[in-house]
DNA sequence: ATATTGCGGAGCGCAGCGCTCCGTTACACT
DNA sequence: AGTGTAACGGAGCGCTGCGCTCCGCAATAT
């Protein structure tokens, strides 16, 4: 890892080419030109093009990358003492790194097995940060683990216009909003059936 | 507007036009295809742009009975009785027809005087409703009427993917989370300085 | 000095856009 | 019925902007 000279560069690339992606992919969607990863990366395209060898496998790496910092967030969630503040911590960290953005690219780019392993590890870890704030009643009862990935997943959504530090700002604004508004009692009744599991996981293909 | 023949087939044409576009730019976002809304409208390209002479021209006017939807909405919520559910009727009225997908719409195209001047008076319609919440008590006091309006906007948001009923459904239940979450008193205090209009109105252009 | 490796970015081929143009159709008028 | 006309649908033009390749160059290793 630290080997010197261009090896280094090499590795030091990837990392910001990784950074850079990620950067771009949540806040302009998965349609952004791979210039616009290479340019904001400080890199050439030649450089990005080797490691990795089609705009696909980019998002593929990323994916894999948002679902094991999703999966890590769930289990920092578990390892809090207090179930709501658990829970809280799962959300906020998942918003913060948009996860929620790069669940819907799965629709767009061929999903691989590992990434179906690690999705099912990062769902199951949030049932129990789910379940278990459930049980200590400082969850709304009607909502489900999966009402918590969309909402997520809507607080994640790319904002039209250019990139804008204060749309930041207002986005934790309306997530405390929305965090007040899971807390046990709910106030109204969530209308309709909750999502289906078939329906969520159906949006990125067929499962394997 | 009941004439017959020609002119009646033109002006249902008009209708569906109007739905369509609605309907493709709320949910695709404003870079789909002009025929991908003559198409959903069952109509030639040319009928299209012999009444909207360019894609701007067709934008313009979708924000424009946005704005004048959205206007209506606030009357209507402050002709209930009730500060909060008034309140309440404007917000998942302004949600369900998409109106902040187009807000954004703004930064693309240029805003017409006549835009400004709806804009203003919704705006002006929408601040009475939410200081009638806040002085009846309804509304937490530390959220303000331009948090609302982003709230609405973060909802309106499009999804990626193929349009899809059910995300219609899931957006109804986060939408009642995040009202309950609306309601005084607010559980946590709400991070940061309230967004500012000039921000706000920035995103759209100068103001004349 | 020479070989080798990774680098940046100009440019190729193409997909998909906004928009125009025109042959056809459906009605109005005599 | 015959004719003029207004509105129609959609093929296609010109062009932008994309994913990706290729190559001259710079930095290291030998």
């Amino acid at each position: 890892m630290d080997r010197r000279g261009r090896q280094a560069e090499a590795a030091r690339n990837d990392l910001r080419l990784l950074r850079a992606a990620h950067e771009v992919f949540t806040t302009q969607g998965f349609d952004a030109p791979v210039s616009a990863i290479a340019k904001a990366a400080g890199v050439g395209m030649g450089s990005l093009y080797r490691r990795y060898r089609t705009k696909e496998e980019l998002l593929q790496r990323l994916c894999l990358i948002a679902m094991e910092r999703a999966a890590a967030a769930a289990q920092d969630g578990l390892a809090e003492a207090d179930p709501w503040d658990g829970l809280v911590l799962y959300i906020r960290t998942c918003v913060e790194f948009r996860s929620g953005a790069l669940a819907p690219i799965a629709g767009t780019i061929e999903v691989t097995a590992e990434m179906w392993r690690l999705a099912r590890l990062a769902e199951e870890t949030a049932d129990r940060l789910v379940t278990r704030a459930h049980e200590a009643g400082v969850l709304r009862s009607d909502v489900t683990a999966l009402d918590i990935s969309l909402l997520m997943e809507q607080f994640s959504r790319p904002a039209p216009g250019p990139p804008d530090e204060e749309h930041r700002k207002v986005r934790e604004r309306l997530l405390t909003v929305a965090l007040d508004g899971l807390r046990a009692p709910g106030a109204t009744r969530l209308p309709g059936d909750p999502p289906s599991v078939e329906w969520y996981e159906g949006r990125w293909g067929k499962a394997p």
